[in-house]
DNA sequence: TTATGTTCCGGCAAGGTTGCCGGCAAGGTT
DNA sequence: AACCTTGCCGGCAACCTTGCCGGAACATAA
């Protein structure tokens, strides 16, 4: 009565083995149609639910996917309902970690998902990450992964991620047919992949418009706010002062926005700005920040589909790559003609 | 070599029994000294891990904790964090569900975990939410819960929460202070106990400083920036209109600074605001809004060290409340005097 | 009749771990 | 000498489920 009814106690009660009893739960044949009756009625009377456990150990899998990214925040978030939604479709169960974009809690992290016996990963790689050594780990037991958004090509599998050359280029191009002449750019860590392909794309533009690259005009800071505004501040302190900046993240485009307020400089007019990502923010701070949009529940979801078909058809080619596309949406800080 | 090591491994290399096995690994007094160290180093050397679905099955529990979370909006990401990092330490693994504020979902969710055998649960209720029956399974099982943030007097379990009256207090006694004389709010959902609570709050202040209750003054809505959008279009358009709005939350405050500059009204001159939550956007937005801080990080801590004590002393009263204190962050949208 | 097949069911092992009990040898006590 | 303690270890069962094999009972065909 306390406990949850269990193979066993059916058999009893209906005086027959353990073997038929689970036979007849699982629609195998060689069951009569008398005794399958007997073993489906009572089952529904006990509330009988099969022990996962049980279950996970004789067959080897949990049904549960763990998934690791390096914090929660807009964008993220998004991402974790979207794999949900596919995961929980598919009859499995999701464990997110954090890692707070620190490299030993990544490895404690999947340390613990492996020990939970989790079937796969879908992972997003923290900033900091530039050794890989336990995510092999995860390759020796053969498990399946998946990588998504923060991709690495020192980890081979599939992977999910955006087209971030085309949106560095887009917003970039945009600055430039807005008529910005010196454009800087805010990126990230110098080992983050995503941050170096949409710088990849700011330089792609340039060339294309045939403006010439100016490193000065590059600079790497942290993926946060504060780090973008002290960096912007130096950015505008320079005699060659640019008259546009492209921050690779909006928490960057924020800091970046407070920075330039700070000295006393007008958007659109002294300096144009673009951030990435498309959070809410940007379309309610004055003036609105234009941002490269990115499919974020989209992207779970993709994510959690490939993995699932990783899962299925354990042959997936690790080179699978899905990409997605970005969306510049222009707001106030970067229409210069029309201001 | 492929598949982890297991007991039987090592007994079978050493020639000794499952059971010694077991007692050296587990430090069990009745072993030699001798056949310690061999088992521990062999241990070692073959990477030893118990499997943690065949401790779980044996000892009937899965060190998991499951979580149940309408969404994850900012103040939510927050409490997970902190959830997250005391059950870390703890050595519990945490599973989250989004109720994605569906009663349906919640539901879903709940069965799921209760499969997924989850040692107990942690829960912050969807504002769909409400008859409880789903939550009634779980205290069947006789498993613990602490609820957060969202309680109710429906589920009697330890609970961690706001001041949510005094937050609604300090919130529109600031604004009276102001001199603000016709206060509204945007309340949520009727049945959303924290949504009354900072309403009760409202009342009490106004109460306090001898002003009378003007139901007209009081709008339920959804808990989201285009409801509160277009209640605040309906406030501002009444005969009687209102100098001041205390909306329970950053998203509503967001939606009611909308719809106060469509009107072509002044904040704080014309019409006071006050959101609750402080999420960063509201320190960013033009005018910056007032808003009532809420401890998100520590209150999902504390949470889960509520249910940590719980899960240790089975016998933990179901009466336990625990109660973060508010603060008052007032910025420029209901500065009145200083304007 | 014997051989062959069908239909249904039970027993056993396995998956990894721990708890309980019994056992055996060495040494000590009365 | 008979008994008890101590230290160490192995066997068995249990947690819950499924896969494999064998087998009984009956029916059909040669």
């Amino acid at each position: 009565m306390d406990n949850p009814a269990t193979i066993k106690d059916i058999a009893k009660r209906l005086n027959i083995s353990l073997s038929t009893v689970s036979r007849a739960l699982r629609n195998a044949p060689d069951v009569s149609e008398e005794t399958r009756q007997a073993v489906t009625s009572l089952s529904q009377e006990l509330n009988y639910q099969p022990n996962r456990l049980a279950l996970s150990l004789r067959q080897n899998q949990t049904h549960t996917i763990g998934v690791i990214i390096p914090n929660l925040d807009y964008v993220l978030s998004q991402m974790v309902r979207g794999i949900d939604e596919v995961a929980l479709e598919a009859g499995y169960t999701v464990m997110v970690c954090q890692s707070n974009e620190s490299f030993g809690r990544e490895i404690l992290n999947t340390q613990r998902l492996l020990e939970s016996l989790v079937d796969g990963f879908i992972i997003s790689v923290s900033s900091e990450t530039k050794s890989f050594e336990h995510f092999k780990k995860i390759q020796d037991r053969n498990l399946p992964v998946v990588v998504f958004d923060r991709i690495t090509p020192h980890l081979s599998a599939p992977s999910v991620r955006l087209d971030n050359q085309a949106g560095g280029f887009m917003a970039t191009e945009h600055l430039i047919e807005q008529g910005y002449k010196k454009i800087a750019v805010l990126a990230g860590p110098e080992n983050l992949g995503i941050s170096n392909s949409r710088l990849e794309g700011y330089k792609q533009a340039l060339k294309k418009h045939k403006i010439k690259l100016d490193p000065d005009l590059i600079l790497h800071c942290d993926f946060n706010q504060d780090y973008a505004y002290y960096a912007t501040l130096e950015l505008l302190s320079m005699k060659k002062k640019p008259d546009a900046i492209f921050t690779i993240s909006d928490r960057m485009a924020i800091g970046a926005m407070l920075a330039i307020k700070k000295k006393g400089l007008q958007m659109p007019t002294d300096i144009g700005l673009v951030g990435f990502n498309n959070e809410p923010v940007t379309s309610l701070v004055t003036p609105a920040i234009s941002s490269v949009e990115m499919p974020s529940f989209e992207m779970g979801k993709a994510a959690a589909k490939l993995f699932i078909e990783t899962m299925h058809n354990k042959e997936t080619a690790t080179t699978i790559e899905k990409i997605l596309h970005p969306k510049l949406i222009v707001r106030e800080s970067s229409l210069k003609f029309s201001a």
